[in-house]
DNA sequence: TTATAGTCAGACCGACCGGTCGGTTTTTTC
DNA sequence: GAAAAAACCGACCGGTCGGTCTGACTATAA
C-alpha cells in the first residue's frame, strides 16, 4: 500500500516546519508561521497533531534524523577509527557551511532554548547529546583497540571537548556568519588528535 | 546629588529584568514576566522605557556589564599574560557553576536566539563576542612579549579555540546540569596552553 | 506650603496567540 | 459510482500579547 494522502501530508508538514522551529525556535514559531511554510489552514495541521508542542517534538526528532544521518554517512567506508573521527569533525564543520537543516545545530538550539523552560524539548536535546558523545565514545574505543589512537586517552574527555568545541564553533559562524571560526577549530581539534596518535616517543597525555 | 526616585526604579528594573530576559529569551519573556519580577505595573515600567524591547536591549547591556567586570577582575594582580589565561579560563568556568547572571552567558543565549531573527540584539552579542576575543588576543600578543607564550602563537586562532570550547562547554553543562563537561574543556585548555609555552625543545605549534 | 513635575496603577486597546469545530471537499473503499 | 471515511478550510473561541492613556499619588523644589 502506498502511503495515504493525510500520511503523506503529515509527513510534509513535519518536514517543512522543522526548520521553521529550528530558525525560530518553539516559542518563537507561531502558528501563522507553520501555516505559511505548511500552506495550510489551521484546521489542516490540527488534523495531524494534537498541538503545537507535538507538532515541534516531531519536528525537532525529524531535524535530527537528517543530521545524524548526515554525520552517520561521515562514518562509512572501511577505514580506522582515527579516520572516522576526523571525517566527523569534517562533517560536521561542513554542516556550517551547508546546514542539514536550515537555523544551525537543533541540539544547541534546543538546549539554550529550553534548558530553563521546556523539559520535554531539553530531554531530547539531552538524549540526542549523548548519542553524540557515546558516538565519539566509540571511535575512541575503537581507535585504541586498532591502534591508531593511543591507550590512555579518555573517551569521555575527549568527547566533551570535541562537541564543546564544535557546537561553540558553530555558534560563532552563525554569529558572524564567517565560517573562520569554525575553520580554527577544525585546525585545532585536528592538531589535538594528531597529538594522540600512538607513537613510540610519545605518551598519551590526555587524563 | 543622589539619584532620584525614578531613576532608583528604572535602574531596579534593567537589574531585575535582566535575569528574566536571559532565562527565557527576547520572546519568551512576556510583559507578564516583568511585572512579576519587578513588582511594578505596566504603567510603572513603560514610563520608564519605550518599549519592551528597549528594555531588553539595556538589560542585555547590563548583564555584560556584569559578566565582563568578573572576567575583568580575574586579571588583575602584576602576573605574567600566561597566568592571566589561566585565570580567564577558570573564572569562566566557575561561572558555570555559579553564574553571574541566571540562566547562562548572555553572549551565547542571544546569539542562538537573535541570530536569524533580531539584528539589533544579535550586532550586540557581535560586539560582547568580539571584546572578548579582543581581550584573548591582546594577552596571547602580552604573552609573547613577556616571554610566556611561544611566539608564532596565533591570537585569533587561540581566541576562537578558546570562546569555541568554553561556550560550548557551558552550554553542555547547562543541559545536563552537570559541571563535569566544563572541567573536562577547562582540563583540556590548561594542557593545551602549556603546550604554548616557549619551552627550548617545544617548538609552537598553533598556526 | 504649595505649585509642579515626576512616578505609577490599572483599565483599556487592537492584534494575535494556540486551539476548536461544523461544514465542505477530497480520497478511499466497496 | 455511490457510500463512507478522511482531509481540510476558516470562522470562531477565550486568553494573552505588547502598548496606551488617564487620573491619582508622591517626590521635589520654590
Amino acid at each position: 500500500m502506498s502511503p495515504t494522502k493525510g500520511q503523506q501530508t503529515r509527513q510534509r508538514i513535519v518536514e517543512v516546519s522543522a526548520p521553521v522551529f529550528n530558525r525560530l525556535g518553539y516559542v518563537g514559531s507561531s502558528m501563522r508561521d507553520l501555516i505559511d511554510a505548511t500552506g495550510l489552514e489551521k484546521g489542516g495541521i490540527y488534523n495531524h497533531f494534537g498541538s503545537k508542542e507535538q507538532l515541534a517534538l516531531e519536528a525537532y526528532d525529524h531535524s535530527m534524523n537528517l543530521v545524524e544521518g548526515a554525520l552517520a554517512r561521515s562514518q562509512l567506508g572501511d577505514t580506522t577509527a582515527y579516520e572516522r573521527l576526523v571525517a566527523l569533525v569534517h562533517a560536521f564543520a561542513a554542516s556550517a557551511r551547508t546546514p542539514v537543516v536550515e537555523g544551525g545545530c537543533p541540539i544547541m538550539n534546543t538546549a539554550i532554548e529550553a534548558d530553563d523552560t521546556h523539559p520535554e524539548l531539553r530531554d531530547r536535546a539531552r538524549r540526542s547529546m549523548n548519542n553524540w558523545h557515546r558516538l565519539i565514545g566509540r571511535r575512541v574505543k575503537d581507535g585504541i583497540a586498532d591502534g591508531t589512537i593511543a591507550p590512555g586517552t579518555d573517551p569521555y574527555q575527549l568527547a566533551s571537548v570535541f562537541t564543546s568545541s564544535l557546537e561553540g564553533a558553530l555558534m560563532l559562524t552563525r554569529l558572524f556568519d564567517d565560517p573562520t571560526h569554525m575553520d580554527r577549530v577544525v585546525t585545532h581539534l585536528l592538531d589535538h588528535l594528531q597529538t594522540l596518535q600512538p607513537a613510540p616517543q610519545n605518551e598519551a597525555k590526555e587524563a
